[in-house]
DNA sequence: CGTGAAAAACTAGAGTG
DNA sequence: CACTCTAGTTTTTCACG
């Protein structure tokens, strides 16, 4: 699925300011307000737009160690079985299946070193993951788009 | 700075929804909705609270393509020179320095495999940059907290 | 899609513990 | 000082053309 261009420029609207009114969004890109609105909820419904958040500064809420997990999976894990395993980790930011050695990169925020060094070996005593290798973040040089903090 | 336990739980509910009314979080961590829009006033004031934004499934936006790239950088290389350096490209969602073999880790979003193998030939060319090793997302597991997508 | 009206939410100010 | 309450304003939302 494509979006049209006004769609898109909705959207990029929203991704920089998720608070702007309708009618302020609709005189930028030439629609009224209720117009904009059906859009949205459409591409709400269609899952264009999974919801919308608020970025935050990580060290503010605690969240001052970050690091990447590198899972090595054991055979026949289904890509279903390894996100519902780290659904339940509130510290799990994001998991994506990868290409390379490993079977997954897994994106984890703790609080500090021993929150974080706790969630690693829970993680690595899952049933479906046979070892784990990480790398912790040593300072975030750009966080676009609101990318990755937890809550 | 941290946070006390009531602003924690208002940014933790406009985390999973940004648009929901102040009255409404207000009634959920007992506060009226005038006194829930200051301390929102004042955590962004604060820096606490950077922004809103919105959840988009990337493929819908046309970033089919997403990968890790590591990066080995010269000796004397400062992470404000990776920064300055990745900071020119769109595609680029975020980027780390990390403990480890790599020097960096970089996010990257493109619209296809050419379009990605296009900006891992450029970044790979940077003067800073001495060698990158470069794993491709095959499925996202797990997105949470708006995290990276491009605008 | 736009218009216009009703409902809801926002927000500034005043008053209270 | 931070809150609640109140009231005016803006925004959202929906029916209709």
């Amino acid at each position: 699925m494509r979006l049209n261009e006004l769609d898109e420029r909705i959207v990029r609207a929203l991704a920089e300011d998720a608070r702007r009114s309708y009618a302020d969004i609709g005189a930028e890109v030439g629609l009224s307000a209720p117009a904009v609105k059906r859009r949205v909820d459409r591409l709400r419904e269609q899952g264009a737009i999974t919801g919308f958040t608020v970025r935050v500064d990580p060290a503010v809420l605690g969240w001052e160690t970050e690091g990447f997990v590198e899972m090595y999976c054991r055979h026949k894990t289904s890509p279903e079985d390894i996100r519902r395993g780290l659904a339940r980790y509130p510290e799990v930011a994001s998991a994506s299946t990868v290409t390379g050695d490993a079977d997954a990169i897994v994106q984890v925020f703790a609080s500090d070193m021993r929150h974080f060094e706790r969630v690693l070996e829970r993680i690595a005593g899952e049933p479906f993951v046979e070892r784990t290798r990480s790398v912790l973040v040593l300072s975030p040089l750009l966080r676009r788009y609101g990318s990755g903090t937890p809550a």
